[in-house]
DNA sequence: ACCTGAACACCGTTCAAGT
DNA sequence: ACCTGAACACCGTTCAAGT
């Protein structure tokens, strides 16, 4: 006669992230993700191995997020310049209205094992995509690490809150990002 | 008669951010450094407030060390654009060579005060003197932050392991960063 | 003045005991 | 099978007591 589950590993994860937004990760500890669930502690560790599994599954779970809106940003533009200035613009606003799930993503302690680089890799695929389309092939990766470098840089500074010389924030992001797309296309195109 | 001082806060400081750079931001822990410099971990209260203000005294030392690097790097070279260059060289090596004090100065628990945003500033003034050089005065500030977020995102990746997809990181920065001065510089110079 | 041991609240984690 | 209370080691921090 089996004791009937409070839970799920999918309620576990979701409460745990919805914690992580609130209060920030030191917020996320097992007590409280257990409480939000509605059991103890300790029976968390029927579903996770420790705590770092439970973030690791918010990782996955944000990672599919971003992969889902880099994709639908690309298809509201037509050509490969634009599709990267929808991506750019949409990744900004996913850190802006998820910042510690973002912040998680790339902390020091994000997992790195071969099913979070696949996540990676599958959220950045449509930024090579059109990435080929602007600089070319042979070109398309060094181009996509420079931009995503770009990106990650100034949401990262923007978020710390370390933009503090004053300036149109906005329009230091649109500046930035033609700055980088035109050196891109002067060095040669598709 | 008062009992004769065992340690001093500077020493306190360096056994800690020793300790940061060996066992990253969970191995500062107060017994440890407490213990490091010879005493028992609640007598560090006598000379900080709390753990923070310790990570808090080692961001300043990592701010001052950047600042030395930058300036130093800047000397080297002639031209704006030379220096900028070695700035951005500079930059990555000690990020490189100081892994976890770099991640604690852009880390989201790093201090945002006036003191701290006074030390920032000044270890980005050469960045933005050398920029005025290259872009004018008036395209100074938009263009530092655009550099600055650039080299910040690839360093903060390259740290944390996520430059999977092969190739040559030292080329691919390189060229990131002819790119990025290139368009720099095709908006309009000086 | 500075240092210390003891204590407190709070973590993550383990485990024997319950259903 | 899943859940629980009790326990352990380890944190940051406080404080009365030592010199």
């Amino acid at each position: 006669v089996a004791a009937p589950a409070k839970t799920s590993t999918a309620a576990v994860v979701a409460a745990a992230r919805a914690i992580l937004e609130a209060d920030g990760p030191s917020g996320v500890t097992m007590q409280a993700v257990a409480a939000a669930v509605g059991i103890r502690g300790p029976s968390l560790y029927k579903r996770f191995p420790d705590r770092l599994a439970i973030l690791s599954e918010i990782e996955f779970l944000v990672l599919a997020e971003i992969a889902d809106i880099l994709a639908r940003a690309a298809a509201t533009a037509a050509s490969p310049r634009g599709r990267i200035e929808a991506m750019a613009r949409a990744h900004r606003d996913y850190a802006t209205a998820n910042p510690q799930s973002y912040a998680l993503i790339y902390s020091p302690g994000s997992v790195n094992d071969e099913a979070h680089l696949a996540a990676r890799i599958a959220a950045i695929r449509p930024v090579l995509a059109a990435m080929t389309g602007l600089a070319g092939a042979e070109r398309a990766l060094t181009a996509t690490r420079t931009v995503t470098a770009w990106l990650h840089g100034f949401v990262s500074i923007e978020q710390a809150g370390l933009f503090r010389l004053g300036g149109d924030i906005d329009a230091t992001f649109d500046e930035g990002l033609a700055t980088l797309l035109d050196g891109i296309a002067a060095r040669g195109g598709a």
